[in-house]
DNA sequence: ATGGTCGGTTGCCGA
């Protein structure tokens, strides 16, 4: 079984290049986030056509949005609104009996990382705490879960391309990694992409938009996940970074971040 | 220290 992960900023201006990663990289899974499109225009008839008959998707005008595309069959679980507010950022599907799936796309927290002066920071925090709290006091860790997504937090120092350089940049302060952490804590979740590839390597998930040549500047971040249970930790087969998708055309400022299972 | 580029509720806001 092959799960993948994709914030792909607009679903709609991004068809061609869902079509050629779904051609190429053939996943069965795939989990998209920023979609940008109120549920009554999402392009249902379109993804259909590229072999993925299951679809779950809850979007809003312009801003936000999750999918999840699928060759399985999926059962929603208790998609539901965080930090108090009703802004389409998670989606939470059983995938034909195998495992739990949650499709997260965390607040990107705005520029400074103030929570007293910046209310799009304040907001990334406590929804992060509202993950750590719901996690752990609902769920079991003995249960095979799959969280997915663009989390918006580069946690380790090889996950950023200057550590010392990003720690008062917002998606690599302490306080952000330090919340994250206790996420991942909480159920004892297992980060597949850094089970296979261990620091120090650098992983980057997300180049910017505002670099005249991304590549040669490498200036990235490892933003988008996928972390495991442990029932589902042993049955990782191998993980991929679809760098090349950052030099498709029209691409998104993401890329696709693959996990195989051995279920 | 600054500015750079995308997408869409476009001539701004969020990322």
């Amino acid at each position: 079984m092959r799960l993948a992960t994709w914030n792909i900023n607009s679903v709609r201006l991004r068809m061609p290049i869902i079509a050629q990663f779904t051609e190429s990289h053939k996943p069965d899974v795939l989990c998209l986030q920023e979609t940008k499109v109120e549920d009554s225009k999402f392009p249902l008839e379109d993804i259909k056509s590229l072999g993925y008959e299951h679809v779950i998707f809850r979007g809003m005008k312009g801003y936000n949005g999750v999918a999840i595309l699928s060759r399985l069959p999926l059962t929603d679980t208790g998609s539901r609104d965080w930090a108090g507010k009703e802004d389409c950022r998670h989606l939470a599907v059983d995938v034909d009996g195998k495992f739990e799936l949650h499709n997260f796309y965390v607040p990107a927290g705005g520029d400074e990382p103030n929570p007293e002066v910046n209310e799009k920071f304040d907001h990334k925090l406590r929804f992060v705490d509202e993950m750590r709290d719901w996690f752990k006091s609902d769920r079991k860790a003995s249960t095979p879960m799959v969280l997915v997504g663009d989390l918006n937090i580069a946690p380790l120092e090889n996950d950023v391309w200057s550590h010392k350089q990003l720690l008062k940049i917002v998606s690599h302060t302490p306080i952000e990694v330090e919340k994250l952490t206790a996420v991942q804590n909480g159920l004892k979740w297992v980060d597949a992409v850094r089970a296979k590839i261990p620091e120090p390597e650098k992983v980057y998930s997300w180049w910017s938009y505002r670099s005249r040549d991304w590549q040669a500047a490498n200036k990235g971040r490892r933003l988008d996940h996928v972390w495991v249970t442990a029932p589902l930790a042993d049955k990782v087969t191998g993980v991929d970074i679809v760098k090349d998708a950052r030099g498709w055309e029209k691409p998104s400022d993401h890329v696709p971040v693959i996990v195989d299972f051995d279920l």
